[in-house]
DNA sequence: ATAAATTTTTAGTCTTGTCTAAATTTTTGA
DNA sequence: TCAAAAATTTAGACAAGACTAAAAATTTAT
């Protein structure tokens, strides 16, 4: 059995490989664990006499494939964990990791897959990140932050860094969230411009840095017919094609509650002075929510001969 | 912020101060903890220090008034984490307590108190003792082993013990549950025999002191009224009064949707060869299922013209 | 009341994981 | 290529927590 600090080597290594990292240095691990480099030296002697990795003075390590199956276990707890505290508990995903980093640790051969179970087996965390399989298969990310791309690319979003937190809370700030489809309209040093759900995002690099995309074939692409009920202007139909990934917990299922089920066909029915709440017609129904949470909900409009008032 | 250690000897010293012991003695606490006596002086006189406990040599300790609010805190987190083991996970309640163990000392302000509405506020453990509220208020157990009542006494049960794992076992397979009803009908040295739920249980004291039981008066007392439907005999006819509480998760939730509801009539309809599995009329519908699922299901006979055949 | 038994404490050691400071090796750059 | 810079390792120390063995205090029993 081996103690948290092993794991956190061991999970530290693995992530650096992951990266583009051309060998995994003594000082790349100390930097990622916050620790010095003589005490790194110290513990991957340790993880080289249990044979998790592959060590020779000066050169770097290198996991096993024993070690590997261990890191890839405790990735795959963290998620899992991360997944729970996010749908079951409510916790937002900027709030989850330093727990997820707790419970990762707790020792027990059933438990992950039990919790996997109850979260119906989920193939992603909140950041969008892939969750190993059981039997340690990962799904490989291939997605890029999105300044690599050029103009004109349209993409899905898969995954937001939540770190440096100040960067994060400026993504989370402009309501952006995996899953959307995104196309970019500008691209260069300066700002980072895109097109997503209706509306317009103007980011700088440094920030559009932390979001990495996929790109999509224009025919996957449904941006034109992607919006948010927020943006459903007066006399426009639309049907409801789905509850944002971002919305959870009891707030989704208030919505669910409400009737904004997929597939059900909606209008604005009235608007009050401010704009915000406004009522929808929803099976015959009129139902006034607050734009906050208008937002959540995703729509396809509906070719009609529209009198835009 | 206390380590994992010092958080373990502050619940022993708490769980030794609620049992009868008149002065926490470092003997007691190192049995507690598996541990030596030396080192239980050794972080006593550290937990004095920070003013968790009273200490004064040779004398035992008592805990401090913070000291016995960090010790509440474990305890309430514990026992909410034993709760979503077996609610949400299904696990046995003879597995949960290495696990809640160690997700006891997860560092969270917000954490366990998530967890205690996901649950719905749950009051009592699956071992049936009371889970502290957030403000710390506990309630008393005032219940007793079976073996300290005297012949017909009427009871419930209230808690059972699961060390040693030998005795804890055999009540398991006895097939006894907490929330029972019980009426004591024999009592001494060599055996203990009592009623509950329609059928005999002869256990050996030693066995029977780990159940603890509270008094009920007569008036509270519906043992006659209170069958399993594993029980129900041919040509009775009884209504449904509830699914047992040992019953759970998955199987609870199948037994529901084949209408095994409260305030349901139910009565045997057909008869395999083996008597098991059983079919039963309910509702206009025959559903068959095996005894050990009938066993979950609590029922009240209802007086008829019983052609007993 | 006092010797024996038991409990508790002290002193010293060990392991894990960390650190600083110094020594050694590798890499970099003119 | 070779000196300076950077990276890595070694040596020695320290804190937490536990252990053994022995000393000291308390309790028990005759």
């Amino acid at each position: 059995m081996l103690s948290q600090s092993e794991e956190n080597y061991l999970k530290a290594i693995f992530s650096i490989e992951l990266s583009n990292a051309k060998t995994v240095s003594t000082t790349l691990i100390a930097k990622n664990l916050s620790t010095k480099a003589s005490s790194v030296t110290d513990m991957i002697k340790k993880l080289a006499d249990k044979n998790l990795v592959n060590y020779e003075k000066y050169k770097g390590v290198k996991l096993t494939s024993e070690g590997k199956e261990i890191a890839l276990n405790i990735v795959r707890s963290h998620r899992i964990w991360e997944v729970f505290l996010v749908d079951k508990l409510n916790y937002n995903w900027d709030e989850v990791h330093d727990l997820a980093e707790q419970l990762e640790h707790i020792k027990s051969t059933t438990l992950i897959d039990k919790l996997d179970k109850l979260l119906g087996f989920p193939k992603h965390d909140p950041h969008g990140d892939p969750i190993p399989t059981e039997a340690g298969e990962i799904e490989p990310i291939n997605g890029k932050p999105i300044p690599n791309f050029k103009e004109g690319t349209i993409g899905r979003i898969i995954h937001i860094e939540d770190e440096p937190e100040i960067i994060y809370k400026q993504i989370l700030a402009e309501d952006l969230h995996i899953g959307s489809q995104l196309h970019i309209v500008e691209n260069n040093e300066k700002r980072v411009v895109f097109h997503s759900e209706g509306e317009e995002y103007v980011l700088a690099p440094i920030v559009a840095n932390n979001i990495t995309i996929t790109e999509l074939l224009k025919e996957e692409f449904s941006e034109e017919k992607s919006f948010r009920l927020s943006n459903l202007k007066n006399g426009e139909e639309a049907k409801i094609i789905g509850i944002s990934r971002e919305c959870r917990g009891e707030i989704r299922r208030r919505l669910l509650d409400l009737g904004f089920v997929i597939n059900t066909k909606i209008t604005v029915d009235l608007t009050s002075p401010m704009n915000n709440p406004r009522a929808y017609l929803v099976r015959d129904t009129s139902i006034a929510i607050r734009n906050e949470q208008a937002k959540f909900i995703l729509i396809e409009k509906i070719k009609t001969h529209a009198k835009s008032h």
